[in-house]
DNA sequence: AAGTGGTCTAGACCACGAG
DNA sequence: TCGTGGTCTAGACCACTTA
């Protein structure tokens, strides 16, 4: 626990329990005298807080707890920990799973030969037993050897991270409308020819490799993505 | 120009100019010894990089820069900057312009009284001439007095800065799909029933003052939301 | 005029990665 | 083992807000 996270998660109590919006928080000064660190260091907790939108500080006035926000920021999260905060308990159910040649566009996505050997994952994934999103997802298989023979009903992220040392630190998403065909309609249980929000999403590792490339399909009845953002 | 802009543009010049991905950067020390700064302007600058996306740092390894992504980040911005973003030309054309009063789900939303004075805007977007959205907007009229008869063919959030000093510095928002009823597609000049992106923002000034609630039907054929995004 | 956050310095030690 | 980024200190001055 560093001192700079301990400033911050002292400040937290303050906001979640002694605070209303807008309230004025102790100066960056008085915080560091009172808890025996550097300004700097309480500038960093600060700086934390306020990327999370958590404050807002003002120069020359002071340091204010913000409004609470719908959602905390934008920020990369598994279908799992997506319907966790939603408080929905996330499942799978496995479709079909099998090793496939990259296509063209594959290959290109993930940056990779044509050709290269890839993991395909396509799932029902499932929110409190309902069907939530319907997911394709293809993976760079010699990153991932045997993943097939894991468990598939869970979280792919937490298997990666476990099994295989590999996270999934940033990726490039897109999100567009769209409607689902009879086939996809009836997986998920709605009528044919419903919109969905489609999210096309390839994750990469922090040094820059690409892992995966995934589709997901969702009802829109159920799901939206909200999000808090800010100018700069 | 504060010194953590000088580093910060002169490590840009190298990052855009003479680097490719995963370029090695100098070390901390030797850009704060090269440009006479100490070590901490130099990691505010490297912060802000990374935060763009532009570097990743690796404890112990060095800093690199990182591979180059689809989108910045994902901040807010006006209709105007995002079209220009993507090399398009945006307008407006004004469909209605009024005055109304903030109805119980719309007082709600801006934390104003049911019946405050709301400027109410309906406008079709443009980009190179062409429909991409329809936009309905409702702002608190006391904070913009005269609204109304400005040129509403441009900016909104432009107007907002230059007439009324009120800078939109967050907003919440929320992302779904939904379909076009036949009127809405023929403004938009697409069959009625097709797919579309449904965005809904409620914008709020650094104070936390909700200035405005829009809500804008984007055209699914030419316009998807692409972002990078992170853990943590 | 006083007090706030914003910037900056010159040092120090620690945790981690690679040879 | 050595060099890297991560953390932290005790000061200083500046820019801005507020009274």
């Amino acid at each position: 626990m560093t001192k700079h996270a301990t400033v911050r998660e002292f400040l937290l109590q303050q906001i979640e329990q002694r605070s209303k919006a807008h309230d004025r928080l102790p100066t960056e000064r008085d915080l560091g005298e009172q808890l025996g660190v550097s300004r700097l260091t309480v500038r960093h907790a600060l700086r934390e807080l306020e990327s999370q939108g958590l404050i807002y500080r003002i120069q020359g006035s002071g340091t204010f707890v913000a409004e609470p926000q719908i959602r905390k920021g934008t920020e990369l999260t598994s279908f799992s920990e997506d319907m966790r905060a939603r408080n929905l308990r996330p499942a799978a159910r496995l479709l079909q799973a099998s090793t496939v040649a990259a296509t063209a566009e594959q290959s290109w996505r993930l940056g990779v030969s044509p050709g290269t050997d890839l993991h395909y994952l396509s799932r029902i994934r499932l929110a409190d037993d309902q069907p939530m999103c319907l997911e394709d997802v293809w993976l760079v298989a010699s990153l991932a050897p045997d993943l097939l023979e894991h468990d598939l009903q869970g979280s792919l992220y937490e298997t990666l991270e476990r099994d295989y040392k590999i996270i999934i630190d940033r990726a490039d998403q897109e999100v567009r409308a769209t409607v689902l065909d009879p086939e996809q309609a009836a997986l998920l249980a709605v009528p044919p020819y419903t919109p969905a929000l489609e999210v096309e999403r390839i994750g990469y590792t922090r040094r820059g490799a690409a892992v995966e490339f995934a589709r997901s399909r969702y009802r829109s009845d159920r799901y939206s993505i909200a999000s808090s953002l800010r100018r700069r």
